[in-house]
DNA sequence: CGGCGGCCTTGATCGAAATCAAGGCAGACC
DNA sequence: GGTCTGCCTTGATTTCGATCAAGGCCGCCG
């Protein structure tokens, strides 16, 4: 893909419709387009904050503690938006889960272009939003739900972010590995796959090679989830 | 302390100084001041995301899992925000930890009245950017650190937000109890317990009754606390 | 003053997930 | 077709923090 349709998406997604071309311009000239190979992160400096645009593959937002030791904080989807924060007591990097385009801004910068732009603010705050709710559910599996919780709550979370229905059920292509979805539910690999296994004897899902998992029992897989139900 | 009071607090924190006086009435229409008392859940409606301005106290988003499971994912003091999303797979609850007055905005309509004004937004925008960036260092330490790091960073966490400079050390009043440390850094009171008498063992830090603790190494407290430093 | 009731601390034991250690499987490349 | 490599699965053992079980401390109130 050319620079100008991965920003023309965004700027379809994102940017009001009624911007002049002098002020499309002038967003287009803060934007950077990347093309992320798998595994390795996006170079970006460290000193400020960015805001990236998932144009197309899946990406991963990575916290570093000390030991090497990576929390994955957030998966990021095509057509959506990710707040990479600055270094300080921790580091954080974007990386591609399977090959993936994005478009990067400064966030400083764009929100100096946007400062008198309310539909581009409102934009950026409802994104910053969802991202807010995400990681607090996040941090709720992380802190207080078992093993069987967290897959169960991530497989579920998956079937709405990027399920294909089909029949009664949803298939999902997972484009991340087992060490993602480990690194994201503080887990290890193998406790993921014990868990998928135990998930699969339950006639809950099937798997179809690595990626694939077909989620037979949505019910079933939400009931594990550790949701509040009713009295919960 | 009175309504106008509260408001007043919040207005001159967080309003823009050019507000017209009708336009503060508008804003003032929309707030309600509630007074918290500890432990007890601030009432609000489950079917709409909320703004709540901390005025005094100290107050904890407790985010809730079946079972009674509880983590607390925030904790705010005086002139901070919080966003309190409306319920969903999970349910949220705003408490006082030590007793509070807050005030109270429904979010949409709070949005909704700002929709135009750049300050405000921005403001909300800002606050929500940091509430984000410390929920994702809390999703590090709960999905990889250990119980000796999750608490040497939530003392040097607390150090930042609430210490008091004292001599060449900090000075900490915790206004929330064994309990709430542990909701908050997914562990049990016993661990914390055990976690605070080894600091003390290694004259990190000393314990002055129940709330009081004295960061006396910070170094330390930040080596053990799995922070990122140079080659991490 | 004494006894009561919350918290907090300390110690002993248990258990869920980590770690260690083999395989198994499938796509890539010769 | 073979074999190589990386990812995934499965099994055996270990470990960190949870759980269970006593006490200790202190403020409160009669």
């Amino acid at each position: 893909m050319t620079f100008r349709e991965i920003f023309e998406r965004f700027a379809s997604r994102y940017l009001p419709g009624n911007q002049s071309d002098a002020a499309l311009l002038r967003y287009q000239s803060l934007a950077r387009a990347i093309e992320a190979k798998p595994d390795s992160p996006v170079r970006l400096d460290e000193n400020c904050d960015h805001l990236a645009f998932v144009c197309c593959g899946a990406t991963k937002l990575v916290a570093h503690a000390s030991g090497g030791r990576e929390q994955i904080v957030a998966f990021h989807f095509p057509d959506e938006l990710v707040v990479v924060p600055a270094r300080a007591e921790h580091a954080y990097t974007l990386s591609s889960v399977k090959g993936s385009e994005l478009l990067v801004f400064d966030y400083q910068e764009l929100l100096d272009l946007a400062r008198n732009d309310p539909l581009v603010l409102r934009m950026l705050l409802d994104c910053s939003r969802k991202s807010l709710i995400r990681c607090r559910n996040k941090s709720l599996a992380l802190g207080r739900k078992t093993a069987a919780e967290r897959v169960a709550s991530f497989l579920a979370g998956m079937a709405v972010r990027i399920g294909m229905p089909e029949d009664d059920c949803v298939f999902l292509d997972l484009p991340m590995s087992r060490r993602d979805i480990a690194d994201s539910l503080g887990l290890t690999v193998e406790t993921i796959s014990r868990q998928i296994t135990q998930l699969r004897s339950l006639d809950i899902v099937s798997t179809v090679g690595k990626s694939g998992v077909r989620i037979d029992d949505l019910r079933g897989l939400e009931a594990r989830a550790g949701y509040l139900i009713a009295s919960g």
